[in-house]
DNA sequence: TCCAAGTGGAGGTTCTTTCTCCGTTTCACA
DNA sequence: TGTGAAACGGAGAAAGAACCTCCACTTGGA
């Protein structure tokens, strides 16, 4: 399977251009727009993905591969369990990773076996990074894998209002140092559902409702 | 001024609706959708506003009025500074303003005088919140006015994705704890911009550069 | 050089949203 | 309890936005 230089390009591109604008606007994005900022006609678009759906399916399971290898490379690079969650997490955020995900979740079949394996294979080393953190005793054991994947698709996702873009990207970095500055040693009693990713894994399914 | 018992009733569904669905969704819901929300029918909503702009207007205004109400009861009833600004944040939460206000920034006109007046009645008095908060010592001279805000609109925006409504709330909720928890005594440097009230004002106003 | 692979974008079609109009219902005062 | 002004709901015409196909043109690479 090898495709021209050119349509090589134009499809990562697009890729690229998709992950922005849903991050952005959410699953329901104008298809023209996309192509639009791609750089390519629309005809290109539809080429490549037959419908909405074959994109988002695209962009998503990229997505999930980025924040495996980032995951794993933060783990391999940092000998103490803290700072590798930490090297993890403003890597997410430069990728505009995070900010993507939760969009789509909405819109796609999850049992879908390729998807289901990236999606398997990211869960299993970002969990990895906290379990480490929880162990070495600098994250908080109340603080779950589902707090601080949350606070990440929080904290990237741009901001409403006419920011500009370089801006918010600026402030997003500063507000992830601030969380991170806050995780490190905190202590106390923190209410509310307490979601582990099986719980995450089974909202998703379908159902909503929590075990607790 | 006296509108009858249901049309006032009415007025106020409408624009309890239209602040959710707005939070929600951005500024460019449909507004069949607003009225269906609010249990009216589309001609009342009409009746009331006769344009989107108007009933954004509307909502903005009620939100930033509460706003300062929530802020200025948060000052009064708590005599430690950070408690107060803590109590703040809660209420804020629960009422869903600070989800609201950012969404719509883009599109109405800031310098309309009615608008202006009650942003600056409610900037007033939430800033008096951080300065007592610096004052005391327990909130770090490095995290600004604009800091605590936005991440306050971060935790109050509704996450996407599946879960159910309620179930994201109290994650709200958890995560403002979380944060919360996380400002009281945390110290370090923190890097990126770090912008004033004024600054923010500024931006809002159409300029996009800050003084850095 | 040549052609298969790749491309762009105009525009017909379909879906969504807006907003008016008017017959019906409801409140509130006597 | 009767009355009318105020308020209401919702159907549907008109406007707008998004989709997606088709085909004449361009380009990479052997």
């Amino acid at each position: 399977m090898s495709m021209r230089a050119d349509a090589r390009r134009n499809l990562e591109q697009l890729l690229g251009a998709a992950r922005d604008l849903v991050a952005d606007k959410g699953p329901g994005v104008a298809l023209d727009e996309v192509a639009q900022r791609a750089g390519v006609g629309i005809a290109t678009l539809y080429r490549r993905f037959p419908d909405r759906t074959a994109l988002l399916r695209g962009v998503v399971i990229d997505a999930l591969e980025q924040t495996r290898a980032v995951a794993e490379r933060a783990a391999a690079e940092h000998g103490d369990a803290f700072e590798a969650l930490a090297a993890y997490l403003r890597a997410a955020l430069e990728l505009r990773v995070s900010a993507v995900i939760p969009q789509v979740l909405d819109v796609l079949d999850l049992e879908e076996p390729e998807l289901a394996a990236a999606r398997e294979a990211a869960a299993r080393a970002t969990e990895a990074l906290v379990d480490a953190a929880h162990v070495s005793g600098d994250l908080p054991k109340d603080v779950t894998f589902a707090d601080v994947g949350m606070m990440l698709v929080r904290i990237a996702r741009p901001l409403p209002g006419p920011m500009d873009d370089e801006l918010k990207h600026e402030l997003a970095r500063r507000h992830l140092e601030l969380f991170i500055r806050g995780l490190r040693r905190a202590d106390g009693e923190l209410e509310g559902p307490e979601l582990s990713r099986s719980d995450l894994a089974e909202m998703a399914h379908g159902g909503s409702t929590v075990s607790s």
